[in-house]
DNA sequence: CAGTGGTCTAGACCACGCT
DNA sequence: GCGTGGTCTAGACCACTGT
């Protein structure tokens, strides 16, 4: 009955089962590489290959000169994305504010021609205008979350909303904003996906190597008329974000 | 003026800004592992941990025997997760059955004490009984979403619905389950992450290599008592599934 | 069959930290 | 200084594919 799990996943396995079981604590010191070829036999790879997986697993890191240790079970500051009713903020304020940090945004609008995609989502012809901004959302500074919105320029017209970050509406929510042409919006629909971030994305949010992210299609409807006033895709890290949904009943 | 990056690390540079630049299209055969040692000089492992990197960045595929090859970019059909109120079915069947595929399932129920974090999310003590039941979801026989589900065991006692997928109320949801007990149960609250899979959730669903993952973790309450009913760990395959929250007015 | 990738050995050299 | 991990060599053997 010989085994056929190559040598260096069975070392592995070993070691995972005594982190698992509670034999060694987060922040212990595992065995040294020559240790582990000294019980295995076999050479320095052999322990190197095992410790490359459980450090890729993120149960394990090394400290060059020191030793490998158990991961101290770190669990980041995770900021939330809150996704309530009859909220008037913007949705990014809210969550941010919670934490303790400093929210901001960088902000760009032009208008544009609605491309297939955008005039699919906002139910008008391609090619009609479209308010197009582009923000950067910073907590204390960082950069964690981009957004691109679009809302079609034949409702907001030359209204002083028409601009959603300019004159006496900036920074209200799209809720807000539209009140003011008296239309009253509901909770948005919201389509998430997880992918990996794109270069771009990954220099803008400072994630080197480039690493998940929480994709979110977000479009508001006229509650009256069910039709589109607002559509966005907002990405944010999957490190440092949690998007919650639903609320505890109140009985 | 010598370069101080790690000579397999130039290799895989090298090959990646081959894939990048499109002078390699995806489905290309890469070169060999003797042949790049060949070209480089050193050993074949110069060669392997190269092309180990890019596989792990999902990159390249290696195939055994055969070669290594760009990956090709796949975008398949999205199955989309309904977040719908009122819904007497597990959420996993409806998505599934509205998008032509075939949906089932596995599952393993045990009873077990409730960790710390269980017990925080159901409002219990830790190490009071709760019935613990894992799933693998497949569409069309591939798996693609895996569950843990958690409920007190003080809830729901030894009664018909004690064992989730037993009896006359297996797979139909929690709600409908619960009215048995006589609870009625809202919407559940949900908080969603992005993640990369780890590696036994990479195996379980397939993605070679691992991606990234929608990590959802889901509770129900009681409406009544706005006491939980169930917790869940939901993980979904982050290039497959949408999940989708909120609903178009109805005017 | 020849060619390929996956595993593994035995050991060298370097960079790092003081466990 | 000495032990540590990270890189690398030269090569062996096995499992797998048909490029």
């Amino acid at each position: 009955m010989t085994t056929d799990t190559p040598k260096y996943l069975q070392v592995a396995d070993q070691i995972r089962a005594r982190i698992e079981s509670g034999d060694l604590a987060p922040g212990d010191r595992l065995p040294s590489v020559s240790e582990i070829s000294a019980e295995w036999g076999g050479s320095s790879s052999l322990a190197t290959a095992a410790y490359r997986l459980l450090v890729d697993d993120g149960l394990v890191v090394s400290r060059h000169g020191a030793g490998h240790y158990v991961r101290s079970r770190e669990t980041p500051e995770l900021l939330v994305r809150q996704h309530r009713r009859r909220s008037e903020d913007s949705p990014f304020g809210q969550g941010v504010a919670e934490q303790g940090a400093v929210g901001s945004w960088r902000h760009d609008s032009t208008t544009e021609q609605a491309s297939e995609a955008v005039a699919e989502r906002l139910g008008i012809e391609p090619g009609a205008a479209v308010m197009h901004t582009s923000y950067v959302y910073l907590a204390d500074e960082q950069p964690v979350q981009l957004a691109e919105s679009w809302e079609p320029l034949a409702l907001t017209g030359h209204s002083l909303v028409a601009l959603p970050e300019v004159g006496p509406y900036a920074g209200v929510g799209v809720a807000a904003r539209m009140r003011v042409l008296s239309i009253e919006v509901g909770d948005p629909v919201e389509r998430v996906r997880a992918r990996m971030a794109n270069r771009a994305e990954a220099q803008a949010l400072g994630m080197t190597p480039p690493g998940p992210v929480l994709a979110i299609e977000r479009t508001y409807y006229d509650q009256a008329t069910a039709r589109p006033v607002e559509t966005a895709d907002v990405v944010m890290r999957g490190d440092r974000w949690v998007s919650v949904y639903g609320q505890v009943p109140t009985p």
